[in-house]
RNA sequence: CGGGGUGUAGCGUAGCCCGGUUAUCGCGCCGCGUUUGGGACGCGGAGGUCGCAGGUUCGAAUCCUGCCACCCCGACCA
């Protein structure tokens, strides 16, 4: 693990920079925390989106779109989800600017444009979506309906960290309405389940399975489920959510549909999401001090082929051996890059590719064109190895998967030695401070607990494991029984 | 919104306390040449509303006043 990952999430700032940077927007506009997704962030962000949309297709989802704006009025429908979003949202409250009279240089809001009802830039979809149902569902002939949407959203935030609360950001949220509760559990299960496997599998980032706290609930759910990484400054990082919202929307939205037997019953619902968030999760679990380290998985480029020559003839011969490995690899279901520009040095590309977290690569040099090798590099572990250009497709096939499971190990090794189980308040606030990460601990299950807990030490219970052993045992702070260990950490 | 800090070229900075030539240095950028197996070197060059406004002064990046922005800590946070 590199130092400078140890510190705050401020100092990745250089990692994120290949990837996006903070949006440059007018000196004093009100609008702050929002990024630019630079083409090799987005391109990242396009591989979790292709993956995912598998996924969500695979467990029978549909893609749909939503508008932007939500009406208060329907905004407000829901009260527990309109309050728990009431202090960060965006308002639109005039349709029209016109030329200041006093300086026609200047244009100023137009007082006669002024909306006869304000319109709430979404948060969150389920409001407008739940309206929509409405007209979608009569008959549990209608059920159910599984919905995704990839989509952006605004939360104005007081603070926003780059990448982990950005004031707008990018994600897919999934609606689904179901005829019955039964059903509509086992798909707030199923999806979080889809999250971890994606995570684990293919950003290759460990994390636990859980259920929410009363007190960190989604606002308007009766049940949350969330997928925790834990990154390398040893804070937790919600991952993903999904939602069980029991009949709160169709109550609220009145969407009821005739069962079977004649009957009229309010349908169940869920909800899901993950965002942009993950590409900071991404960096924060496996980067290190020379940069970003990619699973090869989501690499946009997973191999990248620098010459090293002088003069164009030597460049033309490595070239030819350059683009034969190159297209075998390709052959092979590969993303390679010949970087074969003269603008920069090898030095330089090296350091370069590393910076941007490529997998594997590729020096092929006069050395090379002797002895019929090539210099195979692996970012992850920074070691280098010649081997015979003929082997090298092969060898790159099979490294690539090595190194997508070699940084889901390391990822879970560590995680696994910043699980700590703790039987004191004491110990508890000693482990906190001084080695971070999670702490399992017993706990009464009261939210006055869990808030004197957060008020004192700034750590929340980020998810009562589903895999969690029974146990009987004292709540560490109050001392009153408990039936199992929740999973403690200081998160973002 | 409270507490602290910072604004000087694309980026990072020196200078400010104690006012005084043409505002410092590094990276990056452009040109030429030599280079190319781990971020090359030499020479030449371009690039500045010193955050903004006002004041003090013969003279302000430097002192004073006001404003603005950003960062950190806190409150807030699915």
């Amino acid at each position: 693990m590199g130092k400078n990952l140890t510190k705050r999430s401020e100092d990745y700032s250089k990692w994120y920079n290949e990837l996006v940077v903070k949006a440059d927007l007018a000196e004093n506009s009100a609008v702050r925390g929002c990024m630019v997704i630079k083409p090799y962030g987005y391109a990242i962000w396009e591989k979790m989106q292709a993956e995912l949309d598998k996924k969500f297709k695979e467990t029978g989802h549909q893609n749909a779109y939503f508008p932007l704006f939500v009406p208060k009025s329907l905004f407000e429908a829901e009260e527990k989800n309109a309050e728990g979003f009431a202090k960060e949202c965006a308002v639109v409250t005039h349709y029209r600017l016109k030329t200041d009279p006093d300086d026609t240089t200047k244009l100023i809001v137009d007082p006669e444009a002024k909306l006869e009802e304000e319109l709430i830039v979404r948060p969150t979809s389920e409001a407008i979506i739940w309206n929509t149902y409405r007209g979608w569902i009569q008959s549990y002939r209608d059920l159910p309906i599984l919905i995704n949407q990839w989509a952006n959203v605004v939360r104005w935030e007081m603070r926003t960290r780059l990448f982990l609360r950005t004031a707008e950001f990018l994600w897919q949220e999934g609606h689904t309405a179901h005829e019955t509760r039964t059903e509509a559990e086992a798909e707030t299960m199923q999806m979080n389940n889809v999250y971890a496997d994606f995570v684990e599998n293919f950003m290759a980032i460990p994390v636990i399975k859980g259920r929410k706290t009363e007190s960190e609930r989604f606002a308007g759910a009766v049940d949350t489920y969330c997928i925790e990484a834990l990154m390398q400054d040893g804070k937790a990082l919600q991952a993903g959510t999904s939602h069980f919202l029991g009949q709160n929307f169709a109550k609220a939205f009145e969407v009821k549909f005739t069962s079977k037997e004649g009957k009229q019953d309010y349908v169940w619902a869920t909800s899901w999401g993950v965002s942009t968030r993950l590409m900071g999760a991404l960096i924060m679990t496996h980067s290190d001090d020379n940069g970003l380290v990619l699973p090869p998985n989501l690499a946009p480029i997973q191999v990248v082929i620098v010459p090293i020559y002088k003069g164009q003839e030597q460049l033309d011969a490595i070239s030819t051996v350059a683009n034969k490995i190159a297209d075998d690899l390709r052959a092979k279901g590969i993303t390679v890059k010949y970087d074969n520009r003269d603008t920069h040095k090898p030095g330089w590309k090296f350091a370069q590719y590393e910076l941007q977290g490529v997998p594997l690569r590729i020096g092929i040099g006069p050395k090379d064109l002797e002895k019929g090798t090539v210099e195979l590099a692996r970012r992850d572990t920074l070691t280098k190895e010649f081997v015979a250009k003929d082997e090298v497709v092969d060898k790159v096939y099979d490294l690539l998967a090595e190194i997508q499971e070699s940084l889901h190990q390391r990822a879970t090794q560590y995680r696994d030695e910043h699980i700590t189980e703790v039987d004191s308040y004491e110990e508890f606030k000693s482990v906190l401070e001084r080695k971070g990460g999670f702490i399992s601990a017993h706990w009464d299950g009261t939210s006055e607990t869990e808030d004197r807990i957060k008020k004192e030490t700034k750590a929340t219970i980020r998810c009562i494991p589903f895999d969690r052993k029974e146990e009987q045992g004292t709540c560490i702070l109050t001392g009153k029984p408990s039936e199992g260990r929740v999973l403690f950490a200081k998160a973002y």
